[in-house]
DNA sequence: TATTGTTATACTCTATAACTATA
DNA sequence: TATAGTTATAGAGTATAACAATA
């Protein structure tokens, strides 16, 4: 049995292709995975704590105060006062923090084309449900993986 | 559109989530996946020297003396006198890195029937042939991927 | 002059602890 | 007493450079 024949080796050897070519394609934007995870998950409710995203990403609360301080230096996020818990910042989305997650979807979408390529509409449509039988059966968190904890694209 | 609809998503975590398991299952056999790497490459062409295994795998040859260092400290390979090139070491998988080698082998069999285990064998059989197909278009090198890099389990 | 193996050094990352201000 | 954010420190991991032996 050769490593390449084993599904084990298949997807790791994709998977950290894939995470290396998002990090790389996301640079010129200014964002780095774990950055991109933060937008992400403001877009859907905006005003949370860093605590609060450190837990949602799976990272240290201590990591998320230089993730966040990256955003802000670019203007995608700003913090303010946390209405609840003066302890606490709420992180909010600014419009071009929108505009850069706009962008980022677009080339996640772009190499999500690129990497299907292979494979007709039906068979990337039956790869996805399986991977994600998979990822389920794992039970893996959604939202939450280490290719988004730090990761620079390699020079 | 989600994060985990994503092709790609699904691929790098799930990717990730397999490359971990599988350096923390080797971990009772005193296997580093680089390592295990290693063993595979010269179960197949045996007495190469460190500058070609190196070559192979995708390290630099420098990382390659630590990993043949850990080999050699548990009589898993052997050093011994290169006949062609007398600067070089031709580096020799011993009975017991044999033996060490079919344990890890059992490991990765083992993992690989978890992890598929929601798909029936026909769908394991499509799964692995759409990987493949993406693997090749994406132009990655058979038997050289990151996660053999280095990576210890995490405690 | 180039290459193999080796060692030492520097650099990057990550994880831990410690501090403050609030709760 | 516990928690949010922050900063500093230490430890691990990785990459680069330099060296001796040989080609």
């Amino acid at each position: 049995m050769e490593l390449d024949d084993r599904g084990v080796y298949l997807l790791s050897h994709l998977g950290y292709h894939v995470a290396d070519r998002f990090a790389h394609d996301l640079a010129p934007l200014g964002l780095q995975p774990a950055q991109f995870g933060v937008l992400t998950h403001l877009a859907r409710s905006d005003g949370r704590s860093q605590q609060e995203l450190a837990d949602q990403l799976g990272v240290h609360r201590n990591a998320m105060v230089g993730i966040v301080d990256a955003l802000e230096g670019r203007g995608y996020v700003r913090r303010a006062r946390h209405p609840l818990d003066r302890r606490a910042h709420a992180v909010h989305l600014t419009e071009s923090g929108r505009t850069a997650l706009d962008a980022a979807r677009a080339v996640a979408d772009e190499l999500e084309a690129s990497v299907l390529t292979p494979l007709d509409a039906a068979e990337q449509a039956s790869l996805i449900a399986m991977l994600h039988r998979l990822v389920d059966h794992a039970g893996l968190p959604p939202g939450v993986h280490p290719a988004l904890r730090t990761r620079l694209p390699r020079v």
